[in-house]
DNA sequence: CATGAATGAGCATTCATTCAT
DNA sequence: CATGAATGAATGCTCATTCAT
């Protein structure tokens, strides 16, 4: 966490740093993000950085965390908390949230994506602990889901949670790397996902045939 | 490419070398991978190691190459090209040997994972060109599903291909970092994955009546 | 030009600095220069260097321009502009001057003579713009010679200035290397040039004859 | 010099190691100019450069004095030894073929050029010893210029000699770099330049008055 | 005479961090 | 709270030369 001499800075100065240090992050690993640029693009002292700031660690943390809360502010108003509760709409809602969140703050969104792949590796030991913060969310959804008869109950919940946060993080590099921020084919590949979910990829014989039915 | 000097050396120096590579590509990131430590713990001279290779950069491709290779080798053996090819089982069978390549080789599971992880991002244009090669794989698969009528047409080619990819790469972290590869648990996740694929996660409850139905 | 945080240092710094450095680049050529022997003779950190100057090529152009500015305060005080002007002791003085330069500042002037000598060919489009500022001095003075009616005004005034550029290194290389800082020698030499340009080296028997004349 | 070995070679590779070499030196200062690079290039073994070169000085004299002795053969024959010697027309005759020599070998005398400009400095001491060999052609003719009595004898030959070797090499300069080798540029420079040597650049009344004196 | 692997000192440059003011 | 000079280890890489075969 910054020191606390960081927060009792003006806001501007404290959005510029913020904002500087997002793009040297965006445009660097962590490794080669360079404290040196950070202070020569925010106009601040050598010495002052470190007044705010334990490390580099310690401001890639922060970043990171901002950008959390930021996309945490998009899953505050619940998912699907209606009688009638349906797992596929709600896993739908939240991809879709994630996408918008994706869409209105790239630079955040790409942060957090790029942390979560890092974080998982090589990173993970040396800066922040799990930022896996919505697996509640999925699985919240889940135990839902499996109390609604909806989800099969013979897949243990983590692996449900694992699965889904795959799927999350899929969807997010289909967004931003894949389409380079297509939006509609993004929309297009959520709904595909969320299909196979339901029911999986299979050709279904047996809705066509009773389509056919209707009629003979 | 190495240069040629390199292939000239006895097989226990090559040997020595590309073992201490690999472990410092495990350890570190691409930027933070040390020649000076490379060089240091292979026991070769500085200047050796520019006779050898062109620069990092091309020590760190012919790693990943050399991983791929390896890789490969597991995928050689067509799959399931019995008449009555079955698309999930093959889908399942390359999410073994998948499995099986991480358990027997894991450092070069481990670098591919990570160098198709950051290789999206940052790294892309700077190292390899796509090395997606099991992308092809898929393509194949799911255009005999298609084919065959086992899986659902609406969707693009495209789509299911990522979709595959994204779902091969979350089965090889779920192995390697999730579960620190335990084997068992590794392949309960693939039969999970496959299931999904063929009917989705929903609670199948026309299977479940159909079975009922027998009895009344 | 040296970074911001050079012009902050102490006299004493900047002095050791740029007397050290000078004396590296009398002693190597460019390239051979080394800042690891500058930062060690000047008793400053490596890192320190580069807090003051960009990078070596910022080091070598600052010495040249310091020492093309210590010239030019020769010449500011302007030559022969009375009345009667005269073309030939007109350059007779700037010779004089750049061998007085040459005396009093000889680092100075064997680094500028060097710069001169590099520039034209290797290293000039990588380092200084074209450092030649002397060459307007002789186009004013030929212009005026021209104007004068002292001058053939059948050769191009481009030619005259690179012939006079051409001359005035040659002065200093003789004094420098030729004659070894050898000041009486130096002026002999400047007499005798300027004696050529005024009359060639042809033997001049029109005066002698008019001087033989007077006794018969 | 170069070993023995060397000239035991074939033609065609003592010919490309030569070829290559000038290329490197023509391209690169002589710290610069790279063994590594001219050994690659000239498709020869790091080792056998080391059983032709006594070290890279070597090469680069042997070089320099190959060069050299191409340039002589542009001298070999005598200049204008008939009855009635004329000193200008014999300097004029010694700047035409120096230029010849630079249209028909510019490398060659590229080389010679660079050699002659930093030998005088900072390689001096380190590789050849005097090269200005065509001091001795300025010598004898401004003996047999003084002696005519066309020179003027008050200049000590030394003066002449070197003035005369400043010249030349300012001719040279000027047809290479100044006028990117524009021949008939270079022609006329020359004569300009021994219509100095001649009658200097004084606007000549004299002729000029006497010329009007034939009307009046 | 040919080979080419081995060598290690040397290069310019960047870095995160400290600290005295 | 601000400043910015100081630090020196570390980086990837090139070099001319040696030497055993």
């Amino acid at each position: 966490m910054p020191k606390s001499t960081f927060f009792n800075l003006t806001k501007d100065k404290t959005d510029k740093i913020i904002k500087v240090s997002i793009d040297e992050f965006m445009e660097y690993t962590y490794e080669n993000a360079s404290i040196n640029r950070i202070v020569e693009n925010a106009e601040i002292a050598k010495g002052s950085f470190y007044q705010y700031f334990e490390d580099k660690k310690d401001l890639y943390e922060y970043i990171i965390e901002e950008a959390q809360e930021k996309k945490k502010s998009y899953f505050v108003d619940t998912l699907n908390n209606q009688s009638n509760f349906d797992f596929f709409e709600a896993i739908d809602e939240v991809f879709l949230r994630e996408i918008n969140f994706a869409r209105e703050l790239p630079k955040q969104a790409s942060l957090i994506l790029d942390y979560n792949r890092s974080s998982l590796v090589k990173l993970k030991r040396e800066t922040l602990t799990d930022t896996w913060i919505f697996r509640n969310v999925y699985e919240e959804l889940i135990i839902k889901g499996i109390d609604n008869k909806s989800l099969d109950s013979d897949i243990e919940i983590k692996l449900y949670v694992y699965l889904l946060a795959s799927l999350n993080i899929s969807i997010l590099e289909y967004y931003i790397y894949e389409v380079s921020y297509d939006y509609s084919k993004a929309l297009n590949y959520v709904s595909n996902v969320v299909k196979l979910l339901r029911n999986g990829v299979k050709e279904n014989k047996r809705t066509k045939k009773s389509f056919e039915d209707r009629f003979y």
